[in-house]
DNA sequence: TGAGTTAGTTTATGACCTGAACTATATAGC
DNA sequence: GCTATATAGTTCAGGTCATAAACTAACTCA
């Protein structure tokens, strides 16, 4: 029914490779190189062929495809005062662009990112998603998003596809939300195809780490490089591997669960049924109790720790030092572990960073001398909507990666819009 | 020069795909298969076409070339007592080989493992390698490999590659040993490919903990499943990720570092330069020196503690269990980290399992309820010399991956042996 | 001995990339 | 304005490879 849902790579290892898969390697190669040319400008098929290593024969016949699959287009050349035919321009076509959203504890948020990864528009809603049901956050989600659709409709944008970020343990596959703690769900299936029915490309579900690490890659212009781990420190503490690019994700998709990352074998009860995770030091509640501030209303509570902190009040100092010691002990085992160098710090750890990075730098240096350099650890740059924009990545990249799927009719897909 | 050497893949994201990949996948894909059906012994080309997907047709040109390149061979099959014309057997040609090696802190090793993954040799030498310089330790290896190889002349078997594993952090593309603490190396470049001067395939460094894991893979039938962290506690704690059944080496290789996880914030010094690393509690040294063995010759240590424990000496008792609890800790941080759900021990780990696994099970179910269930926690089955043997599996998957090299003449390639 | 069955090969076809020849379109110099 | 030159893009012949169908080969059963 549906076509191949990018990210749900489910290769059962004895497909035969045919002459047709050598299409599909490069034309994704084309459009990668199209998409990488952006910022510098449109780029001709003959710019295309240097770059890909393929011929000019072969460029022309897949720039043919991806024209008429709407996915590139092309572009006058202002003349550039050189010799010989000038060539014409492609890019990546502004008629298409996919749609980031994100549901937190306290927000729902969406997004508009184009094919080239610009933010067109963001829409954000502060709703206390605190115990509500899926189905009531969806509907509102919905909504939200068809304020946008509506928007991208008016400026003839047509939309190709999705990804819904969710703080919890995700299934792919069944586009469930396995456990969600700081929710309150588990086990909800969601109907993220749903919210943008005539995308193509679908609705992937993805954590809300893993998407907000994936908004790293390409939003600061190389800083963080191809290698990181990204922290996230939300109500719960979460961890999204960047390795070579892509995000490592573990067998079943669940890789990256830093917060529960054992550092006080004699430590406080975790929602986990664990003792001692690192969330129970430096989750945000966490700080919050210890700097004596727990009983505030959920939105201010950040902003009542930074006038405390501001103003120099011990307790939330205290706090917020104890958890750097301690984030900085877990940072330096998962580095160890994966055989990263770069850390990323977003959500409250990035705000706190005046107060928190010095203590932090401190305990990775006490505890793993040289392994992470001070300018290796850096702030998240995407800012709060981090995980929507790192969904729109995503499916940009899938796009990128597999281009057929919205060029190719493909088994059984007529009557898609009946 | 030389071909491309297995493990050393760099493609640089911009290689076209031609119609000869298909090939490459294809022959892949058929070698895999031949080499699976091995346990049930030799698979018909009727068979194999099934198996892949591949057409009769295809199936039969690729076997040639496999054929005409030396790696399988046909045999005849014994009678089906079956309708319809009987096929021919193919199979691994029992007339080539790999070898593995491993140079670890007391002993040398070397195997002669088949195509079929099945140890045919092995040699061992006790040696204290602390403190002898790189040369002094291979120029013993050779000597050691050099009588595998007479036997394996004998015998008329050609080894085609090899792997060595060492104690230590690797740099594969240099075959550098970049520092090995227990060994006292630094900076070590081993001319590995010096070892086995007639393989085409070269001969690839691993780490050993990363070998070691690679042989739990396949030697136990499917127990370990193809997800899971494999702890070796050696004189260091190093561990080894499989992941979907292949190692997860992290961007520089050096992933799995787990010896150096941070677990008391006030602990011991460690040879890394940190505090309270896993090591300082759970390495070989660290128990026998809890358990007041710590001035003992190298090899007696693990037997004079066994027999401690045997006689419930309180001291070596307590030491084990510490470690335990500790090593639970890691291990629970390190399946949540990497989202697996399986811990195979390995090294002196599985050697104390009857005193240690109780104590293990426990803390892990303390600080992380349900996380790995018990039977989830299993031991070594390849015992010492499984680093040699996860290094020769290792060179044997990459042949089944990319067994164009074996078989195309490849370019620049004449003068092989000058 | 011949029908039925399974194994493996041959042959025609189409998809795809490549390389070379070719057409198209610009600038530079006369 | 005309011609040489340079660059962009297309067309076409040729080679590799998998596929499907026809064909040959070898064995069992009756």
């Amino acid at each position: 029914m549906s076509e191949p849902q990018p990210g749900s790579e489910t290769r059962s290892q004895s497909i035969p490779g045919s002459v047709g898969d050598v299409r599909r390697t490069n034309l994704a190669l084309a459009l990668t190189s199209i998409a990488r040319a952006a910022p510098s400008g449109p780029i001709t098929r003959a710019q295309l062929a240097t770059a890909t290593g393929l011929t000019k024969a072969s460029i022309s016949s897949l720039v043919l495809d991806l024209l008429t699959g709407g996915v590139v287009r092309e572009v006058a050349l202002e003349p550039r005062a050189e010799r010989g035919r000038p060539g014409v321009g492609l890019e990546m076509n502004p008629g298409r662009a996919v749609v980031g959203m994100e549901i937190n504890v306290d927000y729902i948020a969406a997004e508009l990112v184009s094919l080239t990864r610009e933010r067109l528009l963001c829409v954000k809603r502060f709703r206390d998603n605190r115990g509500s049901s899926a189905a009531d956050v969806m509907a509102d989600l919905a909504e939200l998003v068809n304020t946008l659709l509506a928007e991208a409709a008016d400026r003839g944008i047509a939309v190709i596809g999705g990804g819904l970020a969710v703080p919890g343990l995700i299934d792919q596959a069944t586009s469930t939300v396995l456990t969600a703690p700081n929710l309150g769900w588990s086990g909800e299936t969601l109907d993220a195809r749903g919210l943008l029915p005539e995308a193509r490309l679908g609705v992937t579900l993805l954590n809300e780490a893993n998407a907000a690490a994936l908004a790293e890659v390409r939003s600061r212009t190389g800083t963080a490089g191809p290698d990181f781990v990204f922290v996230s420190g939300e109500v719960g503490v979460g961890a999204g591997f960047v390795i070579a690019g892509s995000l490592f994700v573990g067998p079943a998709g669940h890789a990256g669960e830093i917060g529960h990352l054992v550092l006080e074998p004699e430590g406080l009860p975790c929602s986990c049924g664990g003792i001692g995770c690192l969330e129970t030091i430096a989750g945000q509640d966490a700080i919050l109790r210890a700097a004596g501030l727990a009983d505030d209303p959920l939105e201010t509570d950040m902003s009542r720790l930074l006038s405390a902190l501001s103003s120099g009040e011990s307790m939330a100092v205290a706090a917020v030092q104890r958890a750097a010691t301690f984030l900085g002990m877990a940072l330096v085992s998962t580095a160890r572990l994966m055989g990263v160098s770069t850390v990323v710090l977003g959500g409250h750890f990035a705000v706190l960073a005046h107060w928190l990075v010095p203590p932090l730098f401190e305990s990775m240096q006490r505890h793993a001398p040289g392994l992470i350099r001070a300018d290796r650890v850096l702030l998240s740059s995407a800012g709060e909507g981090g995980a929507a924009f790192g969904c729109a990545g995503s499916v940009v990249q899938s796009l990128l990666d597999a281009p057929q799927f919205l060029i190719r009719p493909g088994p059984a897909d007529v009557a898609e819009h009946p």
